[in-house]
DNA sequence: ATGCGATACTTTACGCCATAAGGAGATGTC
DNA sequence: GACATCTCCTTATGGCGTAAAGTATCGCAT
């Protein structure tokens, strides 16, 4: 039940996070240290997806790690800070994997000879948009870290830059592609997060979303008998739908996704 | 520095919400009510625009009605409940002065005779989405009320009739229709948070958005040298960029937004 | 070998939060 | 006047982040 809104100190964070280069420990006094700002940071994402962002405590990592919340604050300036660190830390698992992968120096839209198929940015920002989808499902606490001022960590804007690279043979002026990504990021984002959030519902309460909704539906009506009068439009719109609610966020994403494609295309 | 994720208790919500008919006073004994769920509904609102929705306490909204924050437990069953009517309310700014408008009975994607000009559903669309958004920035707490398992209030629907509503001419197929809904309100969703949050972030550290891209960027470059070289394309398009950060949301949102109906005339 | 400064970690304390429990005072009906 | 009911209060519990200050441990210079 805590959403966050306020970031880290700037220097600090952007410190940890672009790698204040470890020095080795030669020559320092004092009891050797018995974590590190990897391993409070990997409890901290421990602890906020088995427990939600809620339970994220300083108290409750230092336990993770037998330790108590204060000794954390040896190792990173606060909270916020940590933060930041998870934060990029999981967006980080989308570009773990690949290679660089050059950009290759062409001009915007200009395929290469032996041309790809024209649909190929398609399947490439529907990649982008699943595997960012997955990411966000998996920690879903990343959702309720303020967009804002961003950390401007190197997983972020990796993924910025991945999802520039999908579009690119879309061949969008810089207008467009800003309105482009804009609209790409934040449909996945709060689809995510409707979906997470459903989630975390039905593990807190018990009560699975089916039933949740067949219960609420049932009281609207008990409570408002001219409700098919006052929401027709609604009421047409439901009559049609099926499934679980889980499979109908997928329908969702899936041609919501698809119609933003085809606003790009148009706009090629 | 508070998210709300989980939802207070549904029958008790739904009752205050779709009007449990205020009995009136006559026969009951007692000290007379000093309060009034209205009154409470606007003191929270009041409190959580004026300090944001990490200031919202019970202590804070009976303060400023010259209670405790135990006087607001006879009239609401608990912070939950409060923050749905709260929702709820604040979303009823937008269809308040709507005098019904009543959807006249057509099959979808059917025009009246002298048919209106083609593109009207842009225009509608495109109001019911700056009206959204205009209201979010009005309160921007209620962007961090949780979207899964809704309130159901009437103003919530409301909001969503009238999106159907307008989207009508476009003649969407259901499951289409379902994907354009979702993407819209996300898309306004997230744009909305963003530069909420901009200035949520603004005014609680004294500096200005402009101010703190400069120094973010500045710092970075002088973190890693090599920037421009691992996020080319990135790059490219920041040089593209200008006027100011609140700017540059507002064009997001009308080149986003532009892009979506596109996919939607697309999709026709 | 000894002592000193630096470092890791702990305990304690402060002022917040939501709300359970129970009590005080006001107001109505009988 | 007695009593039930209702409003509103005080108090208490167990959580939070982190400032301050204390203790234990280690490496180095002497």
């Amino acid at each position: 039940m805590t959403v966050y809104a306020g970031q880290g100190d700037a220097r600090r964070s952007l410190a940890l996070l672009w790698g204040a280069p470890e020095q080795p420990r030669t020559g320092r006094s004092g009891p050797r240290p018995g974590l590190s700002v990897d391993a409070i940071v990997s409890a901290g994402i421990a602890v906020a997806d088995a427990e939600g962002m809620a339970a994220l405590s300083m108290r409750a990592v230092g336990e993770r790690l037998g330790r108590t919340a204060m000794a954390l604050y040896t190792y990173v300036p606060g909270k916020a800070e940590l933060l930041d660190l998870m934060h990029d830390r999981a967006l980080a698992e989308l570009t773990a994997g690949l290679p660089a992968e050059p950009p290759a120096d062409l001009p915007p839209g200009e395929l290469p000879a032996g041309a790809p198929p024209v649909d190929d940015w398609r399947e490439a920002v529907t990649g982008w948009a699943e595997g960012l989808y997955a990411c966000y499902l998996r920690h879903p606490w990343v959702l309720q870290v303020s967009q804002a001022r961003p950390v401007l960590g190197p997983a972020e804007l990796a993924v910025m830059e991945s999802l520039l690279l999908a579009l690119r043979p879309a061949g969008l002026d810089p207008r467009r592609l800003r309105g482009a990504v804009a609209a790409l990021w934040q449909f996945v984002r709060g689809l995510a997060a409707t979906t997470a959030d459903a989630r975390a519902a039905a593990a807190a309460t018990g009560v699975a979303d089916e039933d949740w909704w067949a219960d609420r539906s049932a009281r609207l009506a008990e409570l408002t008998p001219d409700f098919t009068d006052r929401f027709p439009l609604l009421t047409a719109l439901q009559s049609t739908a099926g499934g679980s609610p889980e499979d109908s966020h997928r329908e969702a994403f899936r041609t919501g996704l698809a119609l933003l494609l085809d606003g790009v295309a148009a706009a090629r």
